[in-house]
DNA sequence: ATGGCTATCGTTAGATG
DNA sequence: TCATCTAACGATAGCCA
């Protein structure tokens, strides 16, 4: 990986001109991913970084055409995002797709599987309706949540825990939906820790 | 690893039966962000940029110790998302940062990069087009449920799923300390909610 | 905190199995 | 569909203004 072969790598400029050359720079130097100890170094990699990752996303959301978005609090914890086609409107659509249906709220007696090929238009008005009325519920029960967690005493040493379970209560109320994308989730994040498990061989000690 | 060179080599023969040196990949190529058309090369573009941007987020959430969150939604509509400490604490970090400046669902200000909403018939369209996905996903969704439930045992728990992906996972990952952590936090949380769920805040599906 | 610079590292388009 | 390979492209660590 490091040492560039003949292949490409023929230009030997600075170095081969003299045998004392101070680089201009070292270039770009490998990092362990791990926190970064440094406070400046910490705070100017968020900058580049966060940029990066909203390059990134941007390019996603264009060349795939879909929606997403990245929520980001910078060590100083101000709030950054970016989404496609809005934060809210993903942030309602994935929070609808882990609730689904049943147990979430009432739910309409004519909410049920259709046949696909069934008056398409009065089918999807009906579940429209459905949905509509879905999201408008679902924006009611988050602000009752966050109103019941905010006259809370402060003083509670539980509170974290409080404010941390709110959440995660309210995508547990979608069962088993919610329970598949978590892991789902959760397996993404592993893979991501252990890094190059699937390529066989490694030093075996795995991650950098 | 390293042995790349000796099977280019070793590979050469191709070439040199022709006067033309054909390479064995053009590399990678130069592409515009603008939506790619071919479905296929979507799609494969998607798979593999998702993994990247997810990277990109642990990456810097380790490196800079915050907190972010990232939704994507694939092309299929089926909802992907990362999140350090987790998706659900970061979404409702996120709207609690919001809900003082606004009420609900209102834009932020800080907002630096953000589509620019067009006039009110582009709204329109996407919120239908939005409504539309929704309804699709939703009714796949009902069906993996339930003909996932249907032939399985359905009194499946929340705790027996979090316990076995973390086991199962902690002993893939067999070096990592702090994933298995992780996990056991997130597994407390998980059972803490469910104790929380039982003395009645939503009890919902007999989830447990 | 932002922006530029450079050398280097990491990502990925396109092709292939 | 999904992994792998290659080479080119893009991102960025460290340094400075």
């Amino acid at each position: 990986m490091e040492e560039i072969n003949a292949s490409a790598a023929t230009k030997i400029p600075v170095a081969s001109r003299s045998h004392v050359i101070k680089k201009k720079s070292m270039g770009r130097q490998k990092i362990a991913i791990e926190r970064i100890q440094r406070e400046d170094a910490r705070q100017v990699c968020f900058s580049k970084r966060r940029v990066g990752l909203f390059k990134k996303a941007h390019e996603l959301s264009v060349l795939c055409g879909v929606h997403l978005a990245v929520l980001v609090f910078s060590p100083a914890k101000k709030p950054f995002s970016f989404g496609h086609p809005s934060v809210p409107q993903v942030i309602e659509r994935f929070l609808a797709s882990q609730s689904s249906n049943k147990s979430d709220l009432p739910l309409p007696p004519h909410h049920r599987i259709m046949p696909p090929s069934h008056d398409a238009n009065a089918a999807l008005n009906r579940e429209m309706a459905d949905l509509k009325a879905r999201i408008e519920a679902s924006r009611k029960r988050k602000q009752m949540l966050e109103s019941a967690l905010r006259p809370k005493n402060p003083s509670i040493s539980n509170a974290d825990v409080a404010d941390l379970g709110l959440a995660d209560l309210c995508m547990l109320k979608g069962g088993l939906d919610r329970v598949c994308t978590d892991l789902e989730a959760y397996k993404e994040r592993l893979m991501l820790e252990a890094g190059i498990m699937h390529t066989g061989m490694v030093s075996s000690t795995g991650l950098q």
